[in-house]
DNA sequence: CTGAAAGCGCTAACAC
DNA sequence: GTGTTAGCGCTTTCAG
């Protein structure tokens, strides 16, 4: 049972009667057909189920609607509600995607990904890889060599490059000043791993938010994790020796929180009473942990879409008018949202 | 700033002063090129940064090395696991991924979808959309036009396809038969939407898993969600009130399983020595719940990169031999990890 | 309105 | 060993 091939415009073009050329017209819409002719063609395409090749297109018209996508980390829930985003605005655009997902955040000898992904002829690349120690170095020496436009999400700003991420800074400040405005004090902090830039930035959102308040954040006062809950756990219990008398934290991702959540449960410490907690990234499940976690909350799929429109609009600008690329950041706000971890008085 | 185009076969043969064919051979790693010349040719190619064609290739050579890759979605966490495992073993196997997402898991009118991807000439299709309604109807009508090898995930059993799914029905048995074990015998089931095929799979062991006990099943007894923790509250308080004396429950998923915990809580009912709960998935946050949630593992990534390697066999076996394909249904096995959430003299 | 010729970038099948 | 010819499936001139 083994299907039939693909038919070719050849093909189509015999049974009508006619040539390529005007196959070729009929199914680019173009006016200039014979309205009688481009029925019997019409026909004839139906008939034999017949689909123009992109791949032969986009060889001959130097452009494939194919956007290169590297992402890092999919089996967890932040890249892929980015790659969510990305996805279906893609759709919408008219593009094709074509994945590669690096086996980790820190992978180097990226020049041979790259090089696969133009070798397919992609109209522009898509960097979903955040910004983790000096991943993002060969920026410097090879992205001259790359003849699409290229964007990034979640790295650092910098004005010859095009960048969509977070404002991972306003994050920390507002989880922060949340509390403070709650009425804690003594306010800890559980980072990500800070070869992460984002984890940076939260972090010194918070230091930010501590000093307008007057209060030094001392190096005792944070804990780093790993993004993952069974880190988060550690964490927290090193937080809890070195700050004896923290009333709140902030952690750098729900995921971290919900273990904070757990061992406090354990030690029988009242969540808010005793210790506020607010998250970072606004999970669907943060409104079910116990008690209902405030969080920071990124909308990750918006991120997705926004960067796959500028790509597309970069990519016409840059077939069009030659002249030089502005390159534009764009930083999404998040948007605290605040449940029973963190408030007092409820 | 405008980046030079990608080099062409021709101009690395003019360079090197050869024809394009000996480079072609070179590239292709053919041995009969001499030692003196192939070093000139590299010379060049390194030297003008070119990287042959994919697309060219493709075309010529009748076989792209990309694999569509239909999902759906991907906000949440399976269907990225599924798409993680896909992405690692794809590049392991030397094959790019072309990436769709349906934008709802019953969207109809699939052919053009499909069309998009041939027109791309994939080499194979990968169907990693979960069996929710009739959204598979198109099989029958379709398929039989699709050129290239498709296989199936997480859909019912047929022997005209290839399919590779969990055991779910299996996985229902184990968490009821776990709970019965542990002496808990009134046990309700919140299911996922039962036009999943998933869903009804799972309670379908639960039911068994009753029947073998030689209790019933009773329709009062379980409750319908939508995975989301949401509907999970939803559907726990529904089944509170259904069935007054029930000691435990199972859940279809551990997002849902989250929920219930949570109204545990705030209900002050004890689990689990008041109600034991067992969820489905494994989530990586399932242990860091409170109390920790017992649940059925199903490795996705695993069911991924297994889809991957079925289809990779696929296409080369139609593409030798050219004799009828033979279908296989691979069913993963899920596996229990107790924790305390169903564990009652612990 | 329609067709013939050329060619996108590459490789298969032959020559030499 | 190396070059020539042809052609993958399509579109772009440019004739007619």
């Amino acid at each position: 049972m083994k299907a039939n091939k693909r038919p070719t415009i050849k093909q189509v073009a015999k049974a009508a009667g006619v040539s390529t050329q005007t196959v070729s017209r009929v199914i680019n819409d173009r006016p200039d057909v014979a309205p009688e002719t481009r029925a019997r063609i019409q026909k004839a395409i139906d008939v034999l189920g017949y689909q123009p090749s992109a791949l032969a297109r986009s060889l001959i018209q130097q452009r494939s609607y194919t956007l290169g996508v590297v992402t890092a980390g999919l089996k967890f829930i932040g890249p892929s509600r980015t790659l969510n985003g990305i996805a279906s605005q893609a759709e919408a655009s008219g593009y094709m995607l074509l994945l590669k997902e690096l086996p980790r955040f820190d992978t180097e000898n990226i020049e041979p990904l790259l090089q696969t992904l133009l070798s397919r002829h992609v109209d522009g690349v898509i960097w979903a890889v955040p910004e983790v120690g000096d991943n993002h170095r060969w920026v410097d020496t090879f992205l001259a060599k790359v003849p699409v436009p290229i964007i990034f999400i979640a790295m650092e700003n910098r004005s010859d490059l095009s960048i969509v991420n977070c404002d991972n800074y306003l994050g920390g400040r507002l989880a922060t000043e949340h509390l403070l405005q709650q009425g804690y004090n003594r306010i800890g902090h559980i980072s990500g791993p800070l070869d992460w830039w984002e984890s940076r930035e939260r972090k010194a959102g918070w230091q930010a938010a501590l000093a307008e308040a007057g209060i030094d954040s001392l190096e005792s006062h944070c804990a780093e994790g790993n993004w993952s809950s069974a880190s988060g756990e550690i964490a927290f219990r090193q937080l809890l020796s070195q700050y004896r008398d923290m009333d709140a934290v902030f952690v750098g991702n729900d995921q971290m929180a919900l273990s904070v959540l757990q061992i406090a449960s354990r030690n029988r410490i009242a969540v808010p009473s005793q210790l506020g907690v607010v998250g970072f990234d606004g999970l669907a499940e943060a409104p079910y942990y116990w008690p209902p976690l405030t969080t920071v909350i990124q909308d990750q799929s918006l991120l997705g879409s926004t960067v796959v429109r500028e790509i597309v609009h970069l990519i016409e600008k840059t077939r069009s008018a030659d002249g030089g690329i502005e390159h534009k950041m764009i930083s999404l706000k998040p948007v605290l949202t605040v449940r029973e971890s963190s408030v007092r008085n409820s």
